[in-house]
RNA sequence: GGUCGAUUAGCUCAGUUGGUUAGAGCGCACGGUUCACAUCCGUGAGGUCGUAGGUUCGAGUCCUACAUCGACCA
């Protein structure tokens, strides 16, 4: 079996059984019935139209990292997986493929195109999730939900009508964010800001009944001067305080209307005068309605001018109306001047069109009482953040809380409960659950449904619950809720991660999940964001299927540092997986390595062999729970890059560079049977622990490898539910370690004089050592026989050199080494180097002695770090004097 | 305008509570057909840790200011 393995891992032909066969075995599966502690992430669902890009690949990854990492551990791990019907986007690619052909939504009408959604959803809406598979995810799949499912339809009624009759959702006429592209109300989220260079035009309005007399108001957006209802300034600007109560004439309207005095106006900003548009901004809004002044309309919801404007405008769209406007002051001289300014305008989050105040009615949330328990839910640290610092913005934004516009005009959504009674003389509003048949006022029939159907995130701020069954109380429910780990971008915090906190509290009594994870975001080498209109994107699918689901997933985690942007070059998409790819290959080679050596003899377990365990075995043990610590503290903290670069360097650096090298004549069975046991023993039980500690990041590799082992220490069928290694204290020696090290240093330094001499690699050498008789004594046994394998040496013997001619070095350890090199080396050379190494330890230690001679340092510093220092100098002072007698024999022996 | 973050090797990044002779991967240079892997092995070069001050016996790490880039909120 194990020779059959080629020396390439091919991925393309593995990945995909090995994922349908975990999936057949119902291995993502979690039992609502287990006694295991739950451990449960609701996925963050993706568009149900969207397909899979880098940004979910790292998102999805660090979730599976998460959840298979758990499960390892003995939790009955649920993640829970579905889509979210995402109203405005989806509705927006359904009409872009009707205008194809010339058509728009209104030319089929509400249930047809709501019919054609549906098909187009059923044809297509599970593209990503099948991606998703692809990358590895273990999610469970039985359970997979849709924000537009039967059950979540009917938790968002339940929600929408509780709401309402706590008097927490109320309707009424305000100014909302419109996107006159989508026809919609947006909320104030979903008007995302955006910094434009635009213009402040400083206007005239002459003031009526004087002689020329004017004011200047300062706009950037002049077209809504048509809807003026007064200029504001502030009750004691000096400069206006005589104007307050007169009137000026509107240019162009032929109306006059007044000028009042308010506090909001900021006498500092323009000219200390403000136009006042209750019916196109927010603050004229409030404005007015505190000076009972009128709001007058000007625009249609597309945008363009209206019918209470001058004939000369209407019909205009808006931006062509300032243009006309301004060019209509000018001519009159009443332009006085326009001015560069830059400024934020907000931009639809869905088509990126300029988003326009809009005055109308529409379906609000009251936030505050929802929001004062979320704020302590994270203040008394019932929920963490990662990094911590979000704490803060989520405060921030809880504390500033808006209410809540959640109607849309859209016809792709969950409709809004309500219904109007249209019989004679009966207003009646009706709020819910089950559709009504008869007004319960007046028993009329003549019901109209609000035509409008509710923000997306309205559904999606339950998915914590309504996928677990909510409003009933199911088995899962029970036993998943509340969920523990919350991973997403900082980007959605206030979208939906604050409102599913404040909705697990409504109507759960109980936090949604108790950490959220936010990682940052995948940017190209230049550090912009990945998107489809530059054209730097990184397509996932095709790096699984270049280098494997397992290279991509290890290179976006090592990648990830907590709280940072991750930046991946499109462009060379060879180098940037290439950790990833070289340490799957790695991964494999070594595995495959090991299983070819270790053959089909029966391997004892390490039990077994503990009498005949060699230094070599005890010290890859020892490092092997150190490494087992090092993985699982730093999942614990989310810092997955750590636990994956932890993991790479043990499997790696120290595994396959040392052991396997240092074991290689033992499994050859050179040193004897009883070694070769034990070899195979330790060869078998490291490489399982190892592939364990690797496989929540590497899954598809790590299984592959694992069940080829000859003997396996858990009895799982598949090491997705094999024990999470703990770190084994009877393996930990120091003492072992400290020989390893000083080992690795003496090959180190002998394979560097022989690449600086351009010695052969494959000479054989002889070689001296002196130095601490402990530290010498150290190296005898199997230390030994490695360092004469590893260095190649012919013959090692102990004591100085006594004016041999060769090359030598002090190592850190205060081992001395030399070898005899008569006639191959450079004495010069060889000189050079050495007054180099003097000079490098001179340095060292001058700025140690001093620190040393500094009183202050001696008696403020802890004992600790002094005596550290001393033993320092100490060290150096050996390694220095060592040196000096060198050169000095070198220099007198010419 | 406010808040927060980043700035360490050519590139992408680590560097926990201040105390090591500042690390990794990629790239680069040199050398390698030893029977796991050239997607590899060995060796090496490369850093006054953004700038200027400060606190401290001691600063990549803490404080202040500035510069550049970025995010979020007004």
């Amino acid at each position: 079996m194990a020779d059959a393995l080629p020396p390439q891992y091919s991925p393309a032909e593995t990945e995909e059984a090995l994922y349908r066969w975990w999936w057949e075995q119902g291995f993502f599966h979690a039992d609502p019935t287990s006694a295991r502690e739950p451990y449960t992430i609701v996925i963050p669902p993706p568009n149900v139209t969207a397909i899979l890009h880098i940004g979910h690949g790292l998102n999805n990854t660090i979730q599976d990292v998460l959840i298979r990492w758990r499960r390892m551990q003995g939790r009955e791990a649920l993640w829970m997986p579905g889509t979210d019907h995402a109203g405005i986007a989806t509705q927006n690619v359904v009409e872009r493929r009707l205008a194809q052909n010339g058509k728009t939504r209104f030319d089929l009408g509400r249930e047809p195109f709501v019919a054609e959604v549906w098909d187009y959803v059923n044809a297509t809406g599970a593209t990503i999730l099948d991606q998703l598979r692809s990358i590895g995810c273990s999610c469970d799949w039985d359970r997979t939900r849709f924000t537009l499912d039967e059950g979540l339809s009917s938790a968002v009624r339940e929600v929408f009508v509780r709401l309402y009759e706590k008097g927490l959702i109320y309707r009424g006429n305000y100014i909302i964010n419109w996107c006159p592209r989508c026809l919609t109300a947006l909320s104030d989220e979903e008007a995302e800001p955006e910094e434009t260079a635009g213009k402040l035009y400083h206007l005239r309005y002459p003031v009526a009944d004087t002689d020329g007399a004017h004011v200047v108001v300062a706009t950037t957006r002049p077209e809504t001067m048509l809807g003026d209802v007064a200029v504001a300034v502030h009750p004691e600007d000096e400069r206006y305080r005589e104007l307050i109560g007169k009137q000026v004439e509107l240019p162009l309207t032929g109306r006059r209307i007044p000028i009042v005095a308010d506090d909001f106006v900021d006498p500092a900003f323009g000219t200390g005068a403000v136009k006042i548009t209750p019916a196109h901004d927010p603050n004229d809004f409030d404005l007015a309605r505190r000076q009972g002044l009128p709001a007058l309309s000007v625009m249609a919801a597309d945008a363009t001018m209206g019918e209470a404007v001058p004939e000369a405008f209407r019909g205009m769209d808006r931006f062509d109306a300032r243009r006309a406007v301004v060019d209509a002051f000018r001519e009159m001289g009443l332009l006085e001047k326009v001015e560069d300014h830059q400024h934020a305008v907000p931009h639809c989050y869905r088509c990126n069109t300029v988003v326009e105040p809009r005055l109308s009615e529409q379906w609000f949330v009251r936030m505050k009482p929802l929001a004062e328990p979320a704020l302590a839910a994270s203040r008394d640290g019932r929920i963490r953040f990662t990094p911590e610092r979000w704490t803060k913005v989520y405060d921030h934004w809880l504390e500033n809380i808006r209410d809540w516009c959640i109607s849309r005009q859209l016809w792709w959504g969950h409709r809004i409960p309500v219904w109007y009674c249209r019989a004679n003389g009966c207003e009646e509003t009706i709020v819910a659950r089950e559709d009504p048949a008869r007004c319960p006022k007046c028993g009329s029939a003549e019901l109209v449904q609000d035509p409008d159907v509710l923000d997306t995130w309205f559904s999606s701020w339950l998915w914590p619950f309504s996928t677990l069954g909510w409003p009933a109380r199911t088995p899962d429910l029970e036993r998943f809720y509340p969920t523990h780990t919350l991973v997403t971008a900082p980007e959605i915090l206030f979208f939906w991660v604050a409102r599913m906190i404040m909705s697990g509290i409504e109507f759960m009594g109980e936090i949604p999940f108790s950490d959220v994870y936010l990682h940052g975001t995948v940017r190209d080498h230049l550090g912009r964001k990945m998107s489809k209109s530059l054209g730097n994107g990184i397509d996932p699918l095709e790096v699984v299927q270049t280098f494997g689901a397992d290279a991509l997933r290890y290179t976006l985690v090592s990648g990830m540092g907590v709280g940072t942007d991750l930046l991946l070059n499109y462009e060379d998409l060879e180098s940037t997986f290439a950790p990833g790819r070289n340490f799957a290959n790695k991964l494999w080679n070594a595995g495959r390595f090991a299983l070819m050596n270790v053959g089909d003899d029966a391997v004892q377990s390490l039990e077994e062999v503990q009498g005949s365990l060699e230094f070599s075995d005890r010290w890859i043990l020892s490092r092997l729970s150190r490494a087992s610590t090092e993985v699982t503290v730093a999942m614990e903290r989310f810092r997955l890059n750590e636990a994956a670069l932890a993991g790479y360097g043990f499997f790696w650096g120290e595994f396959a560079d040392w052991y396997l090298e240092m074991a290689k004549p033992r499994l050859r069975g050179e040193a004897g049977e009883e070694s070769r046991a034990a070899a195979r023993a330790t060869l078998v039980t490291v490489l399982d622990h190892t592939l364990r500690l690797l496989h929540p990041v590497m899954p598809f590799i790590t299984e592959t490898v694992w069940q080829r082992l000859p003997r396996r220490t858990d009895p799982s069928p598949t090491i997705m539910t094999a024990r999470w290694p703990e770190p084994v204290a009877a393996w930990e020696d120091d003492a072992v370690e400290t020989r390893a090290a000083v080992l690795q240093e003496l090959v180190a330094a002998i394979r560097n004089l022989r690449a600086e001499y351009g010695i052969q690699p494959g000479q054989r050498l002889g070689i001296r050592i002196a130095g601490d008789a402990a530290l010498v004594d150290g190296l005898a046994g199997e230390p030994e026989r490695i360092l004469r394998d590893l260095a190649r040496l012919e013959e090692l013997t102990h004591g100085g050199a006594e004016g041999a001619i060769g090359a030598s070095a002090v190592l850190r350890s205060g081992l001395e080494l030399f070898i005899p090199l008569e006639g191959v080396i450079d004495l010069d050379r060889e000189r050079a180097r050495l007054r180099e190494e003097i000079k490098r330890a001179d340095h060292i230690l001058e700025s140690a002695r001093a620190r040393l001679s500094n009183e202050k340092f001696t008696s403020r510093a802890p004992e600790e770090v002094v005596q550290k220092e001393r033993e320092k100098v100490l060290s150096l002072e050996g390694q220095r004097d060592k040196l000096a007698r060198t050169l000095a024999a070198l220099e007198g022996g010419e």
